[in-house]
DNA sequence: CACCCGATTATCT
DNA sequence: GATAATCGGGTGT
């Protein structure tokens, strides 16, 4: 079935307990899944996961949230499933599924790169001048073409509304690559960037 | 292709 | 006052 024949309101937002197991576990098996974004005047543009990394809170220095709660990162505190936002380098906004186990105070997974599904045009206007595959890769563009801001900090990915995350495509194990996460400093020996082996739209 | 750098501002020290 | 989970354009090899 090709893709432009999907419609949205069949498509299966995740359920509030794929998102409350361990972080980096939600990272990995966030691939395949589809980030849709309804607009205020109905129209809507999705896109596939291809690239995530998880942020595992209090014991993760890399982490936004390892020197404790603050009003910026208070998402990745609060309850699994919503949208943890944050505004960076004075003009990128990125997106992050809040994710964590019983166990975790605090953790979140950066969606760093999608592979356009529905919308492509209406992603074009927010970004002009981009060839379609390089509309969404990378986690400052993606937030860019889908018209993501602080206006939608902490709403709830798992409930149809203005942004959310659907079931969508199986990636097979040996697609899946994992590596250490990008722009960081701190705790390099962990490899929990996860994405799609050989896909265009995955951000390097 | 590999580096290098400027843009621009919320957040925390 | 310094920093930052980025991006795109510039220069040199």
């Amino acid at each position: 079935m090709p893709n432009n024949a999907i419609k949205v309101t069949q498509l299966k937002p995740l359920s509030r307990n794929f998102f409350a197991r361990p972080t980096v576990t939600v990272a990995h098996d966030l691939l395949g899944k589809l980030v849709v974004r309804i607009f205020d005047d109905g129209s809507y543009a999705a896109g596939m996961i291809v690239e995530t990394e998880a942020y595992t809170g209090l014991e993760d220095p890399a982490s936004h949230a390892y020197r404790g709660n603050t009003a910026r990162v208070r998402a990745m505190f609060e309850e699994p499933g919503h949208a943890y936002i944050y505004f960076i380098y004075g003009m990128y906004y990125c997106l992050n599924a809040v994710a964590k186990g019983e166990e975790q105070k605090a953790g979140g997974v950066l969606i760093r790169a999608l592979e356009p599904v529905m919308g492509i045009e209406r992603m074009q206007q927010e970004s002009s001048g981009h060839t379609p595959h390089k509309l969404t890769n990378g986690p400052g563009k993606l937030t860019r073409a889908l018209h993501i801001n602080r206006t939608l900090y902490g709403t709830d990915l798992t409930r149809k509304g203005p942004l959310y995350i659907c079931e969508f495509e199986t990636i097979s194990e040996k697609n899946i690559m994992a590596g250490p996460r990008v722009g960081i400093s701190k705790a390099i020996e962990h490899h929990w960037r996860f994405y799609i082996k050989d896909n265009p739209c995955v951000s390097r």
